[in-house]
DNA sequence: GTTTTGCAGATTGTCAACAAAAACCTTTTG
DNA sequence: CAAAAGGTTTTTGTTGACAATCTGCAAAAC
């Protein structure tokens, strides 16, 4: 019956303004946009996009639901910044969840796909090499996504990556120094290898203690940057006190 | 500035029409009121909670992210009935998720805590002698709740409920017999058992296990149905050919 | 000078109407 | 009798309008 579709008419099928809608918001939070914290205006969001407001309201309660956005009644829709304290726990439950990620694929990964990730990392030594921390960063999400997808299970897959995406509201992301880079790039390849070995429990302390050590890494930022913060907000002495 | 804020206002300032039709069409939903698969007319449900479409449609957006229902453009929403196989996708995953619950638990549970889920195992050992099933269910699902909660990860808590929903939405729930009761009640005891005396391995692999067999359950449960399903369908031999 | 009060503008919540698509039923044709 | 064609009805997608609420500012009161 649908042998073939055209790709335009699948599309037409499937998308209504308001998913197109909401696709769009979604795409221009993640990117940075829109920061978090700011407040997304009705009407002009739908001015700006040539629709009426009643599909923005709509997009608004998905991207609600889906945490990247927060309603306060009466008040409108604003990004949702993610507090530290919470993204804390997205790592702690990201890195249970990789912790099965690494046992499984030590047990089902084929050997094409050994080869597809070990290239990933080929490509992010290249990526540090050059000091890309840019294109190391969308490697790395792509490296650490495509094990997850791997495992062939799609609500580990949905789930996975609806965290991802509301980690990516947290505090704009503590581009790596080269230091940092090289040491988890040292722990890809260690989970590489312990997944091509097949070693279920090896792979899953490998990618537990990988996510922990990102964890500790943000904590690290974090309170580097409140110093800082708190310094500049209450110079102590000498300050450059504006 | 928001002092002891009389409830009434409190909830006025929370709840729009669309947050208040979205909860009711969910309670619907888990309850049975309305099957898997099930068409949900706009129209109709907006007269019948008095309001218009507009926050009835919503509410539908919601859902869907939810994953709840399912939007079929131009043609309506419906409920969402997961196939076995997504069923036991959920399975796997919460395995993974209470295999970490356990190992938390056997580190940071407290002592009133454990006195918690000790009463409540104690409850429904009191359910399966009275060989009521309905009340058991109940406990069983309050009872894994409840040691996800005590772990005090927010976003493991909505994620873990956010997969009970959907797998209540699975064919409906396969009634435990006695004996099978016996056997998980067995386990639960398991379980409190080694997260209280603190041994992580042990509690994590003893929850694991326990979601497997449910698992396992499910499946042997699924192939008894579709062997009646297809006797019925096509009676071999001396039927009741109507 | 500070606080309170009242008003104007902007924004959200809700609704009812219109347009487009799908479903249904009747009739016709092979 | 089955299948196709056509028109009618129902249902969804989208829009614009109205009411309720909030925000900011200016005038008045203390």
């Amino acid at each position: 019956m649908n042998a073939a579709l055209h790709p335009t008419i699948a599309l037409l099928q499937s998308s209504s303004l308001t998913t197109v809608v909401q696709q769009e918001i979604e795409r221009a939070i993640l990117v940075g946009d829109y920061a978090p914290g700011s407040k997304l205006n009705e009407a002009a969001l739908a001015e700006k996009m040539g629709v009426s407001r009643g599909p923005v309201r709509e997009a608004f309660r998905m991207l609600d639901e889906a945490g990247l956005v927060r309603t306060e009644k009466n008040r409108g829709v604003f990004v949702r910044a993610i507090p530290i304290d919470e993204a804390l726990e997205i790592f702690d439950l990201r890195a249970a969840m990789d912790d099965w990620v690494g046992k499984r694929l030590a047990v089902c990964i084929s050997d094409e796909q050994v080869k597809e990730i070990k290239a990933m990392v080929a490509e992010m030594d290249k990526a540090v090499k050059a000091q890309d921390a840019r294109q190391y960063h969308v490697l790395n999400l792509k490296f650490h996504d495509r094990m997850v997808e791997m495992v062939g299970n799609r609500k580990l897959t949905d789930t996975y990556r609806r965290l991802i995406k509301e980690l990516s509201l947290f505090r704009r992301q503590n581009l790596a120094d080269v230091v940092l880079m090289r040491t988890f790039l040292s722990e890809h390849k260690q989970i590489v290898k312990a997944i091509a070995s097949r070693d279920a429990q090896a792979a899953g302390q490998a990618m537990f203690d990988h996510v922990m050590q990102s964890k500790q890494r943000t904590i690290d930022n974090d309170l580097r940057q409140r110093a800082t913060a708190t310094a500049a907000a209450a110079p102590s002495s000498a300050g450059s006190g504006r």
